[in-house]
DNA sequence: GAGTTGCCGATTGTCGACAATCTCCAGGCA
DNA sequence: TGCCTGGAGATTGTCGACAATCGGCAACTC
């Protein structure tokens, strides 16, 4: 009797949203841009209105920021924001493998493997683009294996902002070939359903990842001030 | 020189969005109460654009949930979400004491010994209202404390939507003049530098104070189930 | 009487126009 | 030169009006 899907207009405010959170993670709208409702209305053919919407929702998402009477911009980050987003994940990441290992579902059980089976296959095959993309989802699956619908939300708010850091920041990939070896551990501890073994490995996993982050844009920091004070110190 | 006080001219949006989220805070807008923009509009003496906007930002505090097409209502909470709020307040609580412990500056420490002192007392006042305030004044500066803003904007989140739990549930205060007890050994743990020791005890202070919120929810929602089903079931 | 269809009121979604505000730069002045 | 003033331009803040959509009720059909 049911042939047909569903259709689902959606709103232009929802498609406008998606439109922009993809241009910023992925890149094409790199941190600090600049953007201004009438260019953005102008480009995605609909009102100043709409536009507004979206971007309340990128503020709300952590991927842009409101200057009033000025303008938005898209979120840039330093390497204090990197650590207070490293450590935010750490705590949410320990949570959601702590109730993933307590109470995860059998869906839940079945989608973490086959993450874990993905990120396998995008390790060996050493590309590094698939290889991040199957490290995020693989965490992703853990936290939703939590069961916890306000952690995924508030896990997917720092993540996508960590995105715009890495995309923002070239960042560092470590050889894809061992991601399964730093990630085997945590999940054994999962579906092995040790909680507190697998609170503390995932929180030492997202800080040591972290850490390195970290250091990487304290390195670019440093660099960009001495090349600032340089150019800039003169004429302030 | 200055003998004259900045004037904040603030914006129609901000105000309106003040006023919304202490009435929903307060309770006069209790949990589930319809929202809808032109009648807003006309109480606040604005337009419905504005309105919106504040709408938004009562949505990305998860004070208020929009239904497309249908309308804005303050955010109703149940037992499952109030166990949601409740884990993720204690990995933020416990991971701001430790901040705390570790790093507080000068001026942190401070204005937690003042928040302390006002807790103390609140509680031999013994007026519940002033206690409960001053309860999670202390644990405002607790988080204050950590210097890490990120953790701030995500803890006020969660608290600001426990607040609606206490609000439409007319909540247990357990007796006032336990709240030093209560809050004492983290307090000395934060000051005393003991990280790991403040880490503990808030988690446990905040999940055993949740657990009674949690119960107590559970037992009015099955009665309220009880008297659902004697009242529609025959019509359904 | 049961199910379906069509309609109506209510509410949000979208739009264009005008007002308020900010930033920046040119010009004047000591 | 250095500082302040003023105005132009750009951008968001605010508004009212119209369009799209939803939910429920009444009328209709069988």
């Amino acid at each position: 009797m049911t042939v047909l899907a569903p259709i689902t207009r959606r709103s232009a405010e929802s498609l406008a949203l998606d439109r922009l959170r993809q241009a910023i993670i992925g890149g094409a709208l790199p941190a600090g841009s600049r953007l201004t409702e009438m260019a953005l209305a102008e480009q995605l053919a609909t009102s100043r209105a709409t536009i507004r919407t979206a971007l309340h929702h990128l503020v709300a998402e952590g991927l842009a920021v409101q200057v009033p009477y000025t303008g938005w911009m898209v979120t840039s980050l330093t390497a204090n924001d990197a650590w207070e987003l490293v450590t935010l994940r750490a705590s949410f990441e320990s949570l959601a493998a702590s109730l993933a290992a307590e109470r995860a579902t059998a869906d839940a059980r079945t989608a973490l493997d086959t993450a874990f089976d993905k990120l396998a296959a995008a390790a060996s095959s050493r590309k590094p683009a698939p290889a991040t993309a199957a490290d995020f989802a693989f965490h992703r699956a853990i936290v939703a294996a939590a069961g916890h619908d306000r952690l995924v939300e508030h896990y997917r708010r720092v993540s996508q902002q960590i995105s715009i850091l890495i995309a923002s920041s070239n960042a560092l990939m470590s050889d894809p070939t061992l991601l399964v070896g730093q990630h085997e551990p945590l999940y054994n501890a999962i579906v092995g359903r040790k909680v507190d073994r697998a609170a503390a490995l995932a929180r030492r996993h997202v800080e040591s990842e972290g850490a390195k982050l970290i250091a990487h844009l304290r390195k670019s920091e440093r660099a960009a001030t001495l090349f600032t004070v340089r150019r800039k110190e003169p004429k302030a």
